[in-house]
DNA sequence: TGCGGGATGGTACTTTGGTGCAATAGATTG
DNA sequence: CAATCTATTGCACCAAAGTACCATCCCGCA
């Protein structure tokens, strides 16, 4: 998987060079085509007052390659116009690289990624539909019980991330994984990963 | 897990008999309360014409003790009301014994149930919100490819069912449980009952 | 009537997941 | 400073998941 970063300036954040060590620049204004025949994500940085129809044009993407925005001020407006258009994902500009290289996980397998409290917001309406209680409790829940590092292997976990990947996305050996799941199952009162992914998504009790 | 069947008049279904055959009856038109002291799961059967509310008081229900709508007549309506109710889900009076056993296992692990055509109604707004293709081609997809019996297991498993659950629901052998989920695997291109958990609850691609 | 696919399962094997016990090290806190 | 918590890892072990190969039975269809 290779990652290209598109910024209007000549200027990779230590943060990206950290989560992405192998990412290439494109120094461009609006994007008219891109790197063809390889898997690969499209780091799109959308500075302040950018729209992403500015800089972002309908472009035919082929099979396992990708585009996430990076929005330097995200709100919903610009995550839904990043999923209209195609987009993966859009996160925080200055998200930390442990979040970074989740964004990649979840984005090559397929998934979308909003970013939590985004994604609270813009399912707020269905989840007043579903007379559930409010993703506050409900969602943020889980994470609340457990330290940063168990929370971290628990959302790599549950978008399907076996104990191998998640060790190499970590730093850390298998067994230190393992260690952190047994702990994150105690705590939450669950049986497997099955389970764990269920929670983490919002998907039972 | 206990199962009470509540309904207006004395007629059990063959269907409810085959998937539920420990079920004991409870023949009353309004629910005032239950039987308490151990973890169940109680059927309320709603009838043509009759509203959730009307059979089924606000009712304090403890920890492991739930409530599933089982409407002759089931629409938006109904669900919204069920799970406003405090219920654990809806589904189809006449649905299939593998569905009612399907129901259950979801129930009683917390999650709720409410039917693959009526969810899609229900979160619609969302998805269009989020952008996405329509859930038709999104959730149906993974099942128009694979048998029934296949597509039996892939739902179980996807709720969090070990292999000996599924067995044990399905009345085969864990030997075979494992050999439609190889077929599955390869059917959809998955890796692990994890992956087909995040497919099948339509959080991947 | 033979062929293919689905459902079922037996034996055997490899891989992955998860636990128990124990150790080291840094950070925090009373 | 001692106690506690978290992060980290090794080693051993067991259970669950998944695969390979094969066999049987049934059913629809050319």
């Amino acid at each position: 998987m290779r990652h290209w970063i598109i910024d209007r300036e000549v200027a990779l954040l230590p943060s990206w060079l950290e989560a992405l060590p192998q990412a290439k620049l494109i120094q461009r204004d609006v994007i008219v085509d891109l790197p063809r025949g390889e898997q690969a994500i499209y780091w799109c940085r959308l500075r302040h007052g950018e729209t992403v129809s500015s800089i972002f044009p309908p472009i035919q993407l082929e099979a396992g390659q990708f585009v996430v925005v990076l929005a330097d001020e995200p709100d919903e407006t610009i995550v839904t116009e990043s999923l209209a258009s195609g987009a993966s994902g859009c996160c925080n500009t200055y998200a930390a690289p442990d979040v970074l290289k989740q964004v990649a996980l979840v984005v090559q397998n397929g998934g979308l990624w909003i970013g939590q409290s985004l994604l609270q917001r813009v399912i707020g309406s269905a989840a007043a539909i579903l007379g559930r209680r409010p993703q506050d409790q409900e969602i943020e829940n889980w994470s609340s019980q457990l330290s940063e590092r168990e929370a971290q292997v628990a959302r790599l976990v549950a978008v399907g991330a076996s104990n191998k990947e998640v060790a190499r996305q970590l730093s850390i050996t298998e067994r230190t994984v393992k260690a952190h799941l047994t702990a994150v199952f105690e705590k939450l009162g669950l049986r497997d990963r099955l389970q764990l992914s269920l929670r983490v998504n919002g998907l039972s009790t």
